[in-house]
RNA sequence: UGCCGGGUCGUCUAAUGGUAGGACAGCGGCCUUUGGAGCCGUAUGUAGAGGUUCGAAUCCUCUCUCGGCAGCCA
């Protein structure tokens, strides 16, 4: 057992509860937690912040961190999504070792326990539909009413049980349920249904079974066998832990605590898994991978590290109030990531010719991989007479404060000279296509032979030693805050959320790059090679995030 | 208006009856061969009203306000 170290004591309002237990010794000093999702749909970041926390909470109090798949309701549920799931917790950093589980193989055991509950008098089975069940749970004001089943014999309940389980019985014809309270202020409490039945082939059990436990009934025995001390989730099932406890008790088993807090919400993103399956579904995305969707194979292909997401769960916290988090504190744990790890290079998205009138031959510059590591060394690369230059670097008419390149203005070219800008050539519609300017021998980078000083530095990449790119740059999905709130919530999509640029001249040295490398194009932003749409005679990046850029703020 | 749970800078979060602090975002400046990064500085907050106390974000009372709950979903 681990000591307790104050760093961990007031982390959140979770781990004093925890600490808590250890001194009261409530669990034997034990700390084990659960991630258990339901494989409905794939993880997205609000599951990364429960991954985290529970995970984490393991971690910290050496304790044991369980993933274990909620799959108790055939309808919805996919191998897809096991496989998925299971995918994007190992790249988290979640470990949970060899602690895989499913409740679908407890269901025997489940069966036996509601057995037992039946014999206890606390459960029964009832003949109500489902439009019968909602009129008699009565209302937020009214309790409800007495089911005509609920005095069955327990001879009675049983046999119909048993036969509930053969399949002698239509979808929704019976239920069993708990005998609670019909009068209880908590819905939960009059006498919620345990089983129902479902002739449907499970995921992983086939047709063994027709009757399958709700939520509220598997998931505190899911618990209760695995040995899980905490058992943590979101805020809206609060109102579900007397329920929780109401079956542990009665049952007389192993007892794990229920705690919970807020999920995540982000600005300008949904995260509900309805919504994303509908974004999916409609296509209005390119998949649940779409580097726009916020979930975690999302954002792996968007070029996201799993130490950025881990990060920002550490900065958003833990708590019990409802949020909405701002997307800049996602943003800032990828950029803070990327700033020191991402190999520097430079990429020219919208290229404007350059020609040096007076510069002939050909050489190699040192360029810095990454200033914020050094080990990680230069490289070299190409200078030509013919050179391209981002568009947006040159501005004809420069409005005030304009760094940059404009008529008769010299700017340094990275790692370079600078170059002063002589002439602008035009196409018959007044286009600017290529820009005629001199260059400095005396300023080359390094050098120390330059006295001369420029406001601006821009990037380029020579017209002769290049390669060609398509990128990929994301925008916000939505154009409003908070769009889950909203209800017509498909008609706040951003119409150019992805702009596609075909023909982008980078660096010649990322005809090495692999699927999934990350970069740092200069003054630009982080890059990722798209796994999906990069092929052997085609490169693809997403862009990850742009690099924060005062300039273009200031001027919004 | 039945029950449950919340309300601290613009946003997220800390304080455990004893100086309301941090991060992000913002603003100002320094520095800079990335208008990047870094560094320095700065403003902004306890929903309201009472009460207890030497002392209240914290405890009590009332009010206001936000969220959740009437699936055989989770």
């Amino acid at each position: 057992m681990l000591e307790n170290n104050t760093e961990n004591k007031f982390k959140n309002f979770i781990y004093e509860i925890i600490n808590e237990d250890l001194k009261t010794n409530k669990f034997d000093g034990r700390v084990h937690t659960r991630f258990p999702p339901e494989p409905n749909g794939y993880l997205h970041i609000g599951h990364a912040k429960s991954i985290y926390l529970n995970y984490g909470i393991a971690r910290d109090f050496n304790g044991k961190f369980n993933l274990r798949f909620d799959d108790t309701n055939p309808e919805k549920e996919e191998q897809e999504y096991v496989d998925s799931i299971v995918e994007d917790v190992k790249w988290l950093g979640g470990d949970f070792e060899d602690r895989i589980f499913f409740a679908s193989d407890y269901f025997d055991k489940m069966f036996e326990y509601a057995v037992e509950l039946i014999k206890k008098g606390k459960a029964y089975v009832c003949d109500l539909n489902a439009d019968e069940i909602r009129m008699t749970r009565g209302t937020l004001t009214e309790p409800g009413k007495e089911s005509p089943f609920r005095s069955r014999t327990i001879e009675e309940n049983l046999d119909l049980f048993y036969r509930m389980k053969n399949g002698e019985f239509s979808n929704g014809s019976k239920t069993l349920r708990a005998k609670i309270d019909m009068s209880s202020p908590n819905f939960n409490m009059r006498d919620p249904i345990m089983y129902r039945i479902v002739h449907e082939a499970h995921h992983r059990q086939g047709n063994k079974w027709c009757i399958y436990p709700t939520y509220d009934w598997a998931h505190g025995l899911e618990d209760s066998i695995e040995g899980i001390t905490h058992s943590i989730c979101t805020l809206e099932f609060e109102n579900h832990r007397p329920l929780y406890d109401w079956f542990l008790d009665n049952l007389e088993i192993y007892h794990p605590q229920q705690i919970e807090f807020a999920r995540l919400n982000l600005s300008y993103t949904v995260m509900s898994k309805r919504k994303l399956l509908q974004l999916v579904k409609e296509n209005y995305v390119d998949g649940w991978d779409d580097p726009r969707m916020p979930t975690i194979s999302g954002y792996r292909r968007r070029g996201y590290t799993p130490e950025a997401i881990r990060n920002f769960a550490e900065i958003i916290g833990v708590a019990k109030r409802d949020a909405l988090t701002d997307i800049s504190l996602l943003e800032f744990a990828i950029r803070d990531n990327l700033n020191k790890k991402a190999q520097r290079v430079m990429g020219v998205l919208r290229p404007l010719k350059i020609i040096l009138l007076n510069y002939e031959g050909l050489e190699d510059l040192d360029a810095i991989n990454n200033p914020e590591d050094l080990t990680a060394g230069s490289r070299k690369v190409k200078f030509t007479k013919e050179l391209y230059i981002e568009k947006t670097d040159f501005m004809e008419n420069p409005i005030k404060g304009f760094h940059r390149l404009i008529p008769g203005g010299e700017v340094r070219l990275r790692y370079a000279y600078i170059i002063k800008c002589e002439e602008i050539v035009k196409d018959e519609n007044g286009e600017i296509v290529e820009l005629r300017c001199s260059y400095d021998p005396e300023t080359k980078s390094g050098s120390g032979t330059s006295t001369k000083k420029v406001k601006g530095t821009i990037h380029w990449v020579s017209a002769n030693y290049f390669v060609d790119a398509e990128v990929r740059l994301y925008d916000r999905l939505f154009n409003v805050e908070n769009p889950g709130a909203v209800e017509n919530w498909l008609e706040t999509i951003n119409p150019d959320s992805l702009q596609i640029i075909r023909n982008a001249k980078i660096e010649s040295i990322l005809n090495e790059a692999r699927k999934g490398d990350r970069f740092q194009f200069e003054r630009n932003g982080y890059f990722c090679v798209d796994s999906k749409f990069t092929s052997d005679d085609k490169l693809v990046f997403n862009r990850t995030v742009t690099l924060k850029d005062s300039w273009s703020a200031k001027n919004k």
